[in-house]
DNA sequence: ATTATTCCCAAAAACGTTTTGGAAAGTTTT
DNA sequence: AAAACTTTCCAAAACGTTTTTGGGAATAAT
């Protein structure tokens, strides 16, 4: 049975001809593909067996513009973000589009050249109704694009939050790696902890910090500004901060790395200074991306499952495209995977 | 000024509403908008305003649905390949993202759970006409996704490519990477050459094997198949690789990697069989991920300028739905970045 | 035998654009 | 002055669905 769509001549049926094969009206065919209940189960299988037969595919335009809906949901990213590899963004898509697809639904990318088009970008997709939803992560503080898409009543879902806390989002417990990285480090007998953060523009570095706060102050321990330096992908990464760190002449002897990227560049900065990272100075990271397990000494880090991040921000989506208008927020675990770049602290 | 959007009464204005502000008729209105020349200036002003007062965006739907066409381009990806973080894909998407959107493209992205569905995945966005175009990489020496779209006509671009060679692609000089590598560690004195290979399913692996074939023949080295594993990013990556061959009773004293991540879970390998890295056996990665430059020792290995690779199929993709049917075919350079991990061989 | 009640289905009206085929006015050429 | 172009615009016809409206034919109830 040779596949009739390769035919040359082939033009792709319309419901029109569907109808004409099934022996019913156009409507018929509508309603009897969409699942509708009003259709005889026979005239169904007829409809049914006609379209496979014809290789019927609706358009999905002209569905579309009658139902006034697109059909897709549009994640956002932000070029500065992907350009340094993010470990987020690919398991994050990868669950989503799963869900999402389960659901009829296309996921589409689009890009931000920078961090202040991102809310034209929003605006763009939003107003010419380009999609019926959205997502992007990445949150700050005071952020702008949920600012405007909540004044507008426009679906999204988030990774990460807001200060307001007012939308739905599902985020890591950052506050918790914050405390669990200072608590162990603290156990291991550090007093003089220091934190390369990742950049302070996102919630995400402060709840951290906060977390490190709580952590330290459990512990006793009084917390050292002198020993905190920004860290961003692109320039001043885990290198640059240790040496400016140790220039300052803040002499930390644990370190708290916003990222896994960062605390392996870091180590390369310790080494420069003489110093053996997870013998001389203790590391903890954050991701646990792929290479944490073989770099020397093993990163000692914290996991995240992205797809099943992905998987939940779906599932929000989706709620709220079904007209579930309550605010959903989950924190998802970061399992601390202890490897050997923490080391016991000196005396 | 206020956004007129922001009016809870506000209804999306559609093109007749435009007419008549602009006091022309509907089709004037598209003419004007769409650039059209006969039209006459003073007019075409009148309606440019007019749809600017009213916040007028032309619905998407509506537009696809007439012009029969869908506006975005397909990119493809395999989940096997995302759950491990491949550095391809991202920056790729970025350039790719780029070029599409200036020239008013969307672009979507479509996972695949499994291999064996691609092709189905494939044929739904095909055949529902879902997109104009289709992009993917990590391409086969047989491919019946590139062979079905052939049959089809339907435009697409790869990267990577397949043995008939016979469509547009863009692909890094695999071979020449191959060759490099070999070169480069027989001057360093290497005889025995060993190469952890990426996955053999795909056409650049051939290819980079050929490459190092070459490599060896010319510097009078014999190619010993012994010393060659396939490794895969879920499973026997470097690390397994290594103690397999050892095991073997293969001792090489250098060794191609496919990529980086094998590269730098050899290290470990060689390691734990007491061997030190970057001394006792060289290594060669491929890639310049992010953290290539920062473990111990630094890898030396090769970069690929990924957001140019994805500018690149953009423009082919663009040419082919502007109607250029040639055949492109591009090959991207890959720079040896030469850090420490390539040491001389012993005699 | 009439009247309700179900169950199906057909016809037609959207949805918001773009495109087609001219028409009207103005301009140049015979 | 007629003919032949140009320029500028418009009305109407698509595009392929979904949804609404209305009603015919069975079946059940009076």
């Amino acid at each position: 049975m040779t596949d009739p769509t390769l035919d040359p001549s082939f033009v792709r049926p319309d419901i029109r001809s569907v109808a004409a094969a099934a022996g019913v009206s156009v409507s018929t065919v509508s309603r009897a593909l969409n699942g509708y209940a009003d259709v005889n189960a026979d005239t169904r299988k007829r409809v049914e067996l006609a379209a496979m037969k014809l290789g019927y595919r609706p358009s999905h335009a002209a569905a579309m513009l009658r139902r006034n809906q697109t059909g897709t949901v549009t994640f956002m990213v932000s070029k500065p973000w992907t350009k340094y590899v993010d470990p987020y963004f690919l398991g994050v898509l990868d669950g989503l589009e799963m869900i999402l697809a389960a659901s009829g639904f296309d996921l589409q990318v689009v890009m931000a050249r920078d961090y202040d088009l991102e809310i034209d970008v929003i605006r763009n997709s939003v107003e010419r109704n380009r999609c019926d939803a959205l997502v992007f992560a990445r949150t700050r503080p005071q952020d702008e694009r949920i600012d405007w898409l909540e004044e507008r009543g426009f679906p999204f879902v988030t990774v990460g939050r807001n200060l307001r806390n007012s939308h739905s989002y599902v985020d890591r417990d950052q506050a918790k790696v914050g405390r669990d990285s200072a608590r162990r480090l603290a156990a291991l007998g550090h007093k003089r902890i220091g934190h390369l953060t990742t950049p302070l523009r996102y919630t995400y570095t402060h709840l951290t910090i906060q977390g490190v706060a709580e952590g330290l102050a459990e512990a006793g321990l009084a917390h050292d500004p002198a020993l905190d330096v920004e860290c961003f992908l692109s320039r001043k990464t885990g290198e640059e901060a240790v040496t400016e760190l140790f220039l300052r002449g803040a002499r930390p002897t644990a370190l708290i790395c916003g990222n896994d990227l960062i605390a392996i560049s870091a180590m390369e900065g310790l080494r420069r200074l003489g110093l053996k990272p997870g013998e001389d100075v203790a590391l903890i990271g954050c991701d646990d991306i792929p290479v944490a397990a073989y770099v020397r000494p093993a990163l000692t880090t914290f996991a995240l499952d992205l797809e099943a991040l992905g998987i939940r921000l779906g599932r929000m989506v989706l709620a709220r495209l079904q007209g579930d208008m309550s605010v959903m927020q989950e924190l998802v675990a970061a399992p601390m995977v202890v490897r050997h770049s923490d080391c016991p602290g000196g005396v």
